[in-house]
DNA sequence: AATTTATGAAACCTTTTGGTTTTATTATTA
DNA sequence: TAATAATAAAACCAAAAGGTTTCATAAATT
């Protein structure tokens, strides 16, 4: 496997700069120098932001020249998606999540202790 | 507003024990002594993730006798699903970005000049 | 060739994070 | 009421995170 992701996505896309920096390499492909005049910080400080988003695969770094041009790489964000859709069984209303008791097996035995728990 | 989070649900869901505890919480409410039996860290460890939790309104806890139960409140991953939502235009099939592009005025000229790039 | 531009890397600093142990407090139960 | 169980709160600690400044390197320009 080439993907290593040493960098938890979870974790990556907990930092508000790094946030941005993936929304502004969503609107186009661009070297350090023009990310960084987005940001109040050091162009230092924004390499090290850049080397966690592509230690979690988000972003691709591709040298041209003297520069080097990061591109967007969402796919990780896949899983993401995934863990958050997990939650919205339970949010809001509740009959989603009985649906999703009753879908897989012997979960029924867990509803009725719930509902045990609530009458005692 | 009723709803303060002081904690950003980003970094709240970035700590895999905290993903966990999430978890433990969505198959059935518990207090912080049987939550912490999960982990091999000490209960006062958990008790200052389920903190960050509160702070982040992905979970309640309300005081039943001498022990605290804790509820899963999913709501606020609403807006990490959104977040999420935005870049999966842009993953896998390239049509899709186009068609969001072509979706909001004044992006072509964006296009053209992303093309104008790679033949350069 | 000399200068400028764009980046990379190292050393260092402060605050936050994730953990600990110890010391209360509060409700149950023997 | 004395002992126990379930938390809460405080003080402390090491490592990681997010910054900085300084020095080095490589490609473009003049």
């Amino acid at each position: 496997m080439t993907e290593a992701a040493r960098h938890d996505v979870f974790q990556a896309i907990a930092d508000p700069t790094r946030r941005k920096l993936l929304q502004l390499l969503s609107e186009e492909e661009m070297p350090i120098n023009a990310l960084a005049a987005h940001f109040p910080i050091s162009r230092t400080a924004v390499a090290k932001h850049l080397a966690i988003l592509s230690d979690a695969n988000l972003i691709t770094g591709k040298k041209a020249g003297r520069e080097k041009r990061f591109a967007l790489h969402p796919e990780p964000l896949l899983e993401v998606k995934e863990w958050v859709a997990y939650y919205e069984r339970f949010w809001d209303n509740k009959l989603s999540m009985l649906k999703h008791l009753v879908e897989k097996d012997g979960e029924i035995e867990g509803l009725k202790e719930a509902e045990k728990r609530k009458t005692t």
